[in-house]
DNA sequence: TTGTATGCGTTATCAC
DNA sequence: GTGATAACGCATACAA
């Protein structure tokens, strides 16, 4: 593969004026330029970016390591994180842990290894060592949708304590009383700050507790089981509407309503939670709490390229607040 | 930040001793190893793989530039890829053309300065002679879900037009006979060819030909307003099945049949494409066309990765075929 | 404006 | 088993 040298060659120049041609064409005239250009084309010249980053240390790619590439919620956030990059001239890799500890790991390190400018990371764990480490050995790190209690990282994430409160809110306007909450394992924080979210909602209003249906994940395969069991209640003390801890709970849940023969909202009202695209493209569109995901990645984003190149950056823990997008599965 | 050298100094030892501990620690003895790893981690040192990668002349990591990081069909793809790339400790870095020619362009370029050991790319347009260029460039390329005139590349797609068959060969089945076709453009290859196999798959059952509902775009939105138009027909001659060039369309003709108060499949039955996660948790679960889309990424990385290392490689154009999932949607 | 020389951090080759 | 040294491809300071 030709380089700098070769090119130098064929077009009978030095090897400076190449590279010149190269980074600062202004400085060579217009007839070497042509020249060196042409042989550079027929050459099929790339440059090469290793090279070019050993010498001058540093490169123009940001890396977003995600939780789960086949949840939308995170695509969305790529998008937004995608913006910043590119209007910074930065490529963004992104790499997918797909819950792995292991495999965010070897990403990790292998990124750090890369000396990327930054790394974006939504974490199995916010608060594991190996993160702050990374960040403490020269790579910025900012966190994703994710608070962690280490202050020497960035993070940006949504209120979900609010989120919670919002749903709930939304389920006592349009008249509902008993209310069940779907979701789990309470060990993820946010399902565990949604659900304190919506009992603060509650307590607010003097309305009765809610009824916790407890999942073992937050799938779709869960939220069907979790309809069964709602199903199951006697008529009277049914719940008559269920804020679920994320979308894909939601769908589950209303597949399994819908293949009861009974009817949303008129029987059971849905809310979900993180207004993926499929939720208002389900065949009840469904009420869900949105974050703001493009904010989400462009803040992060933002955050990792201060960090990269303002010396006097200083740590933040951004908090963004979310919003309740309204549709068929309360409204009717 | 600590290099080879710093560490050899802090150690007491010699360069070419921390780089043996490093790649051959078999030739090293047990007590220096120790004070070397013991320097490393103190100083925190990390390898440079810009070094290394300079020094070596190849890098471990793949790349897969897909078409649009948010719809599931690609992140699926991509976790197929990320399979086989982990088994041969690879890395893979995902990069998101988002269906724009110049962001596609961008990545590729950038990628192939990085002498990524080979790419893997699902284009915007397929027959596109900078796909070519970069292959003979010297960085292994192979079109995902594609098929590409141009035999100087590899590829790996599925039967579109096999799928295309078993759809409607599943409707006649039922005892449909009217059935809609929904999808477009019909510049996108893979709707022709769906469109064509299910024509066949009519005349070769010598049942009447197909009511073509022409979309602009396969998306949600689409497919609803599709779904006004097929519900607009007279009754007596409204099709009693739709056979969708995929699930966005499916799910959006879905919810505008359910938002009508008509039932699906009673009134009437649909079948998707791509066998999406989401068509099988939807409220009415969809019967769709599925393609192998984790063989779909195994397979063209498998391609990608004997290209760059197996002399003798001869580029294949592989077509892998599709299976139909039925479910409730024309089950009842 | 163009050419020359040096170094970036690592690995590999060869003496020791 | 260990240490010195050249080379990878490029960018830059400086000399011409």
């Amino acid at each position: 593969m030709a380089g700098v040298k070769d090119v130098a060659a064929y077009a009978g120049v030095s090897l400076g004026t190449v590279s010149n041609v190269l980074n600062r064409p202004e400085r060579v005239s217009p007839a070497t330029r042509r020249k060196v250009e042409q042989a550079m084309a027929e050459l099929g010249f790339v440059r090469n970016e290793a090279a070019r980053h050993l010498r001058s240390g540093r490169s123009r790619t940001l890396a977003y390591v995600m939780l789960d590439a086949a949840n939308p919620f995170f695509t969305d956030v790529a998008a937004g994180i995608e913006e910043t990059a590119e209007s910074g001239h930065f490529s963004l890799y992104m790499c997918n842990s797909g819950q792995r500890a292991d495999r965010e790991a070897g990403y990790l390190a292998h990124l750090v290894e890369q000396r990327v400018q930054g790394i974006l990371v939504t974490p199995i764990d916010p608060e594991a060592p190996h993160l702050a480490s990374v960040a403490r050995r020269g790579t910025p790190v900012v966190i994703v949708d994710r608070t962690t209690r280490d202050e020497s990282l960035c993070s940006v994430a949504v209120d979900d304590v609010l989120g919670g409160s919002l749903a709930v809110e939304h389920l006592l306007d349009r008249g509902h009383q008993r209310i069940a909450f779907v979701g789990g394992p309470e060990s993820i924080g946010q399902v565990r700050d949604r659900l304190v979210g919506a009992r603060q909602g509650l307590a607010a209003a003097g309305a009765p507790d809610i009824t916790v249906i407890e999942t073992l994940a937050t799938t779709v395969r869960e939220g069907r089981q979790a309809g069964e069991r709602l199903l199951g209640l006697a008529r009277a003390k049914r719940p008559t509407a269920a804020f679920c801890a994320n979308d894909l709970l939601a769908l589950g849940l209303l597949q399994q309503v819908v293949a009861s023969g009974l009817r949303v909202p008129d029987d059971l009202a849905i809310v979900g939670y993180d207004d993926i695209y499929f939720a208002g493209a389900a065949a009840v569109p469904l009420t869900s709490v949105r974050q703001p995901r493009h904010e989400l990645g462009r803040r992060a984003a933002e955050l990792v390229l201060d960090e990269a190149d303002n010396a006097d950056h200083v740590h933040q823990q951004v908090v963004l607040l979310p919003e309740l997008v309204a549709r068929t599965s309360t409204l009717g």
